[in-house]
DNA sequence: TGTACATCAGTGAACGCGCGTTCACTGATGTAC
DNA sequence: TGTACATCAGTGAACGCGCGTTCACTGATGTAC
């Protein structure tokens, strides 16, 4: 018998949604325990009964995050292939779009914390490399069955990569200059063309 | 005429040396100035003659990591192409070597500090927005001339996003088998195959 | 249905600590004569 | 060459502040009879 979500539940899921946004947003260091209860609509004396440490909110957080982003990606694919998009075109064009340049607080958690991941404690470190397979697992399964052994991995190197260097330059014409090249280069390379 | 450094010039230096090894090994929030100082041998009270706030070191530092690491890819490059690989396969294979896995202190600072840099101050964003620049020109003088326009873009996301997510897996077999697929997949792209 | 009590989620003040920054001082370096 | 003084790089104590964490308490929820 499925029970109904106690309060307490639906609390620490509210703590939850907000600080996978809140890591994503302003990184690992970005926000304090007492930032994200206030922004949950809470007082940060609560926090402990939700969460052992700080350490132990962002590891729960990323795999929250994940999860978030994986499914927002699924949702884009899902309407991309309708409009006649292959799989690999669809989560190529969703991942480096514009909205994604911009959107890095509902995006993926990897390209938003990549180089701060091997710097955390040893329980969020392993949500950290959970969350990478999972993405290079994402790739795979939007890749021919045919496709060369290794193409995923290297295909989520490239999607993370310009997410980046596009965000580090900004979200601007040189940023999204950048996005359009590397979509441009993974479509040529592993895509068949559209059909005219 | 060339006048020698001044003592305060060569402890200005000596700071920048070990800020921009800091900064790449633990984040830009993962140092503070007294660290800093004291891994350079002094006290935390002289840093104001030296730097105008911490965000400034954190700029300074930034163009000095990418400055210290272009030339260690440099000399890397040249001892591979002496021993007959092109100008690509040289830069393929020191960056996405498990030397550069391991070690994050002294390699390139895009990929140690990517996802962190949209979130700094404006001083630290432009110096970051600059080191971007700067390696994407990097990986094009490793192109041949007639290569396709953005290659440059494309290749650069690919190495810095393996390399942060190796590291991301860790140091260990699963992060030296995501290098060596990326490894792999640019040259079998890019590369003419090494002479027989 | 109504009352008395136990449970428990969330409050808010307090703690120790480390941070970035300031500043009066010291001792070494270098210049003037 | 030697002495007297000015300059200046670096010292170390102190500051205000915000952080992660603790805890005694409150008020609402739910159970027993």
């Amino acid at each position: 018998m499925e029970t109904a979500p106690s309060r307490k539940a639906l609390t620490h899921e509210r703590i939850l949604d907000t600080a996978a946004r809140a890591i994503r947003r302003a990184g690992f260091h970005g926000v304090g325990v007492a930032d994200i209860m206030k922004e949950a609509g809470l007082t940060h004396g609560g926090f402990y009964a939700h969460f052992a440490s700080r350490d132990a909110l962002l590891a729960e957080a990323l795999e929250h995050a994940g999860q978030q982003s994986a499914s927002r990606i699924a949702k884009g694919n899902a309407l991309r292939q309708a409009h006649g998009a292959s799989p690999l075109r669809a989560l190529v064009e969703g991942y480096l779009s514009d909205r994604h340049l911009s959107g890095t607080e509902n995006g993926c958690a990897v390209a938003a914390l990549a180089s701060e991941m091997p710097r955390q404690a040893p329980e969020v470190r392993a949500a950290a490399t959970e969350r990478v397979r999972n993405l290079v697992a994402l790739v795979q399964r939007s890749l021919p069955a045919h496709a060369e052994t290794g193409s995923a991995s290297a295909i989520a190197s490239q999607l993370v990569g310009a997410l980046q260097l596009a965000r580090a330059l900004g979200d601007n014409a040189e940023g999204r200059a950048l996005l359009a090249t590397n979509r441009r280069a993974l479509l040529a390379q592993h895509d068949v063309p559209a059909a005219g």
